[in-house]
DNA sequence: TTAATTTTTAAACACTGTTCAATTACATTT
DNA sequence: AAATGTAATTGAACAGTGTTTAAAAATTAA
C-alpha cells in the first residue's frame, strides 16, 4: 500500500509550488521584499503552513539559490568543448559575468546576501557545498593552465580566488549600483571593457 | 538677536546625537537590525522626532557612510609621502582591504548596502560624491604610473575600475562570508595572500 | 498676556517573521 | 461503519518594523 509514498509526493509537490511562487516573487521584487504571506497568498494557502515545509525564511532562499548554482554550473559545463585551457578559464570568466548581470537578483542572492550562508551556518557544519564546487571548477582550469606554463610562481588557491574576486568584484559594484554614479555614461559598457582588460593581463602572464 | 542661530545650532547638535547613536547601535547590529525606535530609545526621545531631523532611515545611513569615506580617505592621504607611484598604488590597496577588514559593517554600508545609494538615487540627481572622490584618487595615481611606463596599452578608467574591482572583491567575498566555507582553512590569510598575488601581477606590468 | 511657531509626543497604520493551540482532513484499526 | 490516531492547515497572536499624523507641549515674537 503506497498511500505513505503518494503522501510522501504529495508535500513534495506543494515543496516545490512554494518555491515556484517564492521564486516568481523573489526576482519580481528582490528577497527584502518578497514576504511569507506574500507567497502564501501566491498559492492560496495560509503564511503559518509554511512553516510545515521550510523551517524559516532563509531556509526557502538556500533551496532558491542552490537553483541558481544548477543554473550556473550547466553554462559552466560547455566549455569543456575548449581544447586550451586559457581559452576554457577566459570563458568561466565571461559566463561568470554574463550570468551576475543578466541574473541580478539571483546572482545577489548566490555572492552577496547573507541569507544563505545563515541558513548553512545554522544547518551544516560549515559546508556550502554549492559555492565550493564551483571553486572547485575554476581552481581545475587554473592547475591546467599552470601546467602549460602559465602563472609561474603563482600558487593555484590563492590565484583562484584572486581571479574569483575580480570577476565578483565587477559584478558586484554594478549590481549594487556602484558604477551608475561613478562611471555614469560608461555604465553599461564598464563591465564588459573591464574583464577586457582583465583577460589581456591574463594572457600576459606566461613567462 | 542670535536666537534663530542658536535654536539652528541646537538643532545641530540633536542631529548630531541622533548620528552618534545611530553609529554606536549599527556598529554593534549592523544597519538592517539597527530601528529607529532603538536610536530613539538610547538618545531618550520619541521615535517620531527623529523624522523632524531625518527624512528617513537611509538618509541615517547615507549620512554615516559619508564618515566612513571620510575616516577611508583621512587614511589614504599618507600615501602621498611615497615618491613612486607604483608604490602608492599598492600602498592605496593594502589601505583599502585593511579598512575593510577592520570596519567590515562601515565597508558593507559604503560598498555592498543598498541604503546609502537609495537615498542618493531620490535626492540628489544620482551624484555619489563620497564614492566619486575616491575612484579619482585611484585614477589619478594610476595615470602617474602609466605616465612612468607601467600599464601600456591599456585605458586608465576601465583599468581603475578593474583594479578596485579586484579589491573590492577580495574584501566583499570575505565580508559576506564566501571564504569561510570555501576556504575554510586560510579563511584569516587568504585575502592578504591574494593581495600580494595581485601585486606581484601589477608589479609585472611594466613591459 | 496673547498669538504664532517650532518641537515633541503618543497613537495609529500597514506591514514583517514566527509560534501555537485549535480545527480540519485523512488513513488505519476496531 | 464507527472510532481512533496522525498529519496538514488554519487563524489568531506576539513582538517587532518604518512611517504618518493629529494633538500637545515648549518656545519665541508681538
Amino acid at each position: 500500500m503506497g498511500v505513505a509514498e503518494r503522501k510522501e509526493r504529495e508535500k513534495e509537490v506543494l515543496r516545490e509550488q512554494i518555491l515556484a511562487a517564492a521564486k516568481t516573487l523573489f526576482l519580481e521584487k528582490g528577497v527584502e521584499k518578497t514576504s511569507i504571506r506574500n507567497i502564501a497568498d501566491l498559492i492560496e494557502y495560509s503564511p503559518g503552513s509554511i512553516y510545515h515545509y521550510f523551517k524559516d525564511k532563509d531556509e526557502i532562499f538556500y533551496a532558491l539559490h542552490q537553483g541558481g548554482f544548477q543554473q550556473l554550473m550547466a553554462k559552466m559545463l560547455v566549455i569543456n568543448d575548449l581544447p586550451n585551457p586559457m581559452d576554457r578559464l577566459k570563458a568561466m570568466g565571461s559566463i561568470y559575468v554574463h550570468f551576475g548581470l543578466e541574473n541580478p537578483d539571483m546572482y545577489d542572492l548566490m555572492f552577496i546576501k547573507e541569507a544563505p550562508l545563515d541558513h548553512v551556518a545554522r544547518t551544516k557544519a560549515l559546508q556550502w557545498n554549492e559555492g565550493e564546487a564551483t571553486f572547485k571548477f575554476l581552481r581545475s582550469t587554473l592547475r591546467e593552465c599552470m601546467e602549460q606554463g602559465y602563472f609561474q610562481g603563482h600558487e593555484e588557491e590563492t590565484l583562484s580566488f584572486l581571479i574569483w574576486s575580480t570577476v565578483h568584484g565587477m559584478v558586484s559594484l554594478q549590481i549594487r549600483r556602484r558604477c551608475e554614479v561613478v562611471l555614469a555614461d560608461r555604465q553599461e559598457r564598464i563591465v564588459k571593457d573591464g574583464l577586457n582588460e582583465f583577460f589581456s593581463i591574463l594572457d600576459r602572464q606566461s613567462s
